[in-house]
DNA sequence: ACAAAAGTGTTAGGCCTACACCCATGA
DNA sequence: TCATGGGTGTAGGCCTAACACTTTTGT
């Protein structure tokens, strides 16, 4: 189905459906962050924004927020499965390279799921427009701005400016799923490179739930879950004293989930 | 605003907007249940459906939905605040009585969340509909049938007939909710009368989470918790031997969300 | 008196938390 | 050699889960 400027008609008044993504990235230096968007065409021209947009006719709302965040960071996704708000409520997203032979990236999968419609009558000065709010994990070092002609940036979570529309209520909801979430699903690992050093883990749940470990703790809880494997190679980053590096094993954890599993903190 | 039937005109093809609410009851005998509606008109004619209906472009869909709950449950409702998916997750509908003398029932409000969007490209025969569900908790004593002229039914969730739309499915996500949510939050007196006893108590979480507790670990558990009041009086059906009385006291249960709180089974 | 349901306490094991020292590296 | 950061183990307290007998009531 091809979107079409035109004529629609209908019997009674119908809202516009737009999704938008608050894509969630992570570093050592700038902590927890989101790829936003300045936007060029009013209304909130020049605010910073979620990326997101209209849905069409012929997608579901999860595969236009995929669409949108595909074009912002510019990987190329095929989807697993339709979801909406499914209690199937983990949605990964593979990335599929333009040719397989140039698929050489390990790890090509980002966390996506669903966070809620928000609906507010005056959300949108254009008119009545509500927005089905979705929020997404990737490794941020694949995503180093988008490619099209938008204007795309990372912001520290802390640093969040001014944003367009309801998107700071949006983000305030994304960040609370992404606190309640990290409980109980090994999502961290969405955000980190394939290798990790369990530093930069605990750093990076430090940084999403705002709590200090203790280093002690925190391994040993860790790796008595099971689902880490030691790697043997050493990170590029070594600092004063080198680091073990580890890799998530997704085949650890998903035998574990299907015979109960929690993860707390 | 009025919503008139007319011709309303778009440059681009825009859904219908619509919701639904899975609202869930508890008794003893059937456990949890819900209560739904038999269509009557096209599609899925005399097919049971969740409750739900149109969204009216001077309302939020919480709105909607609350509308929706109201007309099945024959509650008057008022709201608390707008939430949409915001971070504050919880809503409360406070019954408003018709006149304040009327209002003699001990307790008014009802649970209330959003679950998130539906919007498979084929759910609705009709054309492009999305739904925005919600699921609702309600006592079940007080919403004995609804008041209008259209069926309405509770059914024990293990024996719900098959449903219209992808409403079975919104069911699984709602179910797969609760189960989520009661982990952490007390939402299952809601479903109780305002006094009710540990038994009573347990026997809802398990009809919940499809498992069973030791009657002693989870008396304890409950009474160290420090959220429920000892009361005189007797419940209405009283077993063999007659079990003691609680109420749910709010107050002491936000004193210690406040500082931190989990509950966990 | 018998059946059905409710009340009650203890123990063992596991998990969580707090805590301090040593070692490797780079400056 | 000094500063930085990483690795490691233990002990106490709390929570959890498992477990049986007695009491009350209605039939």
């Amino acid at each position: 189905m091809v979107v079409k400027k035109g004529t629609y008609t209908y019997e009674y008044p119908r809202p516009s459906v737009t999704t938008d993504c608050v894509i969630f990235g992570y570093d050592v230096k700038a902590g927890l962050s989101i790829l936003l968007v300045k936007r060029g065409i009013e209304p909130f021209k020049d605010r910073w924004a979620l990326p997101g947009g209209f849905l069409q006719m012929d997608e579901t709302s999860d595969e236009c927020a995929m669409r949108e965040l595909q074009e912002e960071t510019g990987l190329s996704i095929y989807t697993a499965e339709t979801t909406d708000a499914d209690n199937v409520d983990e949605y990964r997203l593979e990335a599929k390279g333009i040719s397989d032979a140039k698929v050489v990236t390990s790890r090509r999968s980002a966390f996506f799921e669903q966070i809620g419609c928000f609906s507010d009558v005056e959300r949108d000065p254009r008119g009545r427009v509500i927005s089905i709010a979705y929020y997404a994990l990737v490794e941020k070092g694949k995503v180093e701005g988008g490619d099209d002609a938008r204007l795309a940036s990372w912001f520290p979570i802390d640093s969040v400016p001014s944003l367009a529309f309801d998107h700071e209520k949006i983000l305030r909801a994304a960040l609370s799923r992404l606190k309640e979430r990290i409980h109980f699903k090994p999502i961290g690992f969405d955000l980190l490179p394939e290798v990790f050093t369990l530093p930069q883990l605990q750093a990076l749940y430090e940084s999403i739930l705002e709590v200090h470990f203790d280093r002690r703790n925190f391994g040993a809880k860790m790796l008595k879950l099971g689902i880490l494997d030691e790697v043997g190679e050493r990170p590029k980053n070594a600092g004063p004293r080198i680091p073990v590096n580890y890799r998530f094993n997704k085949e650890k954890y998903e035998e574990m989930k299907a015979k109960g599993f929690r993860l707390e903190f």
